[in-house]
DNA sequence: CCCGGATATTATGCTAGCATATGATTTCCG
DNA sequence: CGGAAATCATATGCTAGCATAATATCCGGG
């Protein structure tokens, strides 16, 4: 009720008309960026809960499967989501908590946790691989396919920038490991 | 070493077929979309350290200054970040603690609490205002405008995707109110 | 006038990041 | 061989989101 009756503007300009001009051009696509992002994420988080998991985990189960039966150590896993350490190791608590996954000590290395995903986990993982192209062709509907292949490219080059930028100047301990490009 | 060398494997059952190109399409805007956005706002506030604040607490800096001296209520605020009220709080607190904006209650109605940039904060952002414009070629460099611009155009039809979507079936009581369409 | 619904803010608890620090182990070098 | 350095994981504390619930206040009807 009362949702977005409330004579608000007619928000095209304000976004786009007066207050415009301080941030240029330049700077909305760092705000939409943002935007999308949370708003995705939210969006896939919402649909993912009924299944008791969130999208960060669902993703972590599907790095977790990609690189065969082995098993992960936490440190490949974070480079693998491209995160911190710290945060692969919360978000492997989380998903051991509900059975998803099962860490296992190395036996050779004593300092290794290898990370394997659990028959639970594979079930689950079955249940929501569908549902992901589902919500994806959602969000990209009526987009041209070559303007989403356009997009992912002027992404994947900023990713780079990034990455350069920060290389350059950034590099911490636990960083997620700039690997390869 | 051994980071990324480990024979990448065509992963059994794990994602059906070839993994890589299953996902490559559909899923790589998304995994994209969350990469840039986390190494962006990741890299900002790297840089905005330096001066005690985060990307998240500048935007909001540039909001509150944007509707004139006026003075927004947390909820307007919170409608102009497009994020829940409780973060929005969230926000405001830390920055209240800093001494870069205030709560001034509202005489007339006693809900409502109404926020002022103050001088520090007006001097914070000043000082900000063209490092976000340096930064932001950074991460655009090499880019063409037309490209950037297509980009823009990609990410607005998905957050107008998602808002149609959030506002079809998931709709709570905080949500940042999708006002905007 | 008072009550019930609407609105504004705060409180609480969760996920997910990062940064740093620390502990345990392995590895490498002198 | 033995100690220093590197590596792997964990612990702690912060920012930033969301969801939900509680609290305070306002407003409009009866």
């Amino acid at each position: 009720m009362a949702k977005r009756e409330a004579k608000q503007l007619k928000t095209p300009a304000a976004a786009e008309a007066a207050p415009k001009e301080v941030m240029a051009r330049q700077l909305r696509i760092g705000f939409l960026l943002h935007d999308v992002s949370r708003l995705r994420r939210n969006f896939y988080d919402q649909e993912m809960r009924r299944y008791g998991i969130t999208r960060s985990q669902w993703v972590a189960l599907v790095i977790l499967t990609r690189n065969g039966p082995g098993g992960l150590t936490q440190t490949e896993f974070a480079s693998g989501m491209e995160i911190g350490k710290a945060a692969a190791g919360g978000i492997i608590d989380r998903l051991e908590a509900q059975d998803y996954v099962r860490r296992v000590p190395d036996q050779q290395d004593r300092r290794i946790n290898r990370v394997f995903v659990s028959d639970k986990g594979l079930r689950v993982l079955e249940l929501l691989s569908g549902k992901g192209q589902v919500l994806n062709d959602l969000i990209l509907r009526g987009i041209p396919d070559h303007h989403v292949q356009l997009a992912e490219d002027v992404l994947a080059r900023m990713k780079e920038n990034i990455h350069a930028a920060l290389g350059g100047a950034g590099d911490k301990a636990n960083a997620p490991d700039p690997l390869g490009e």
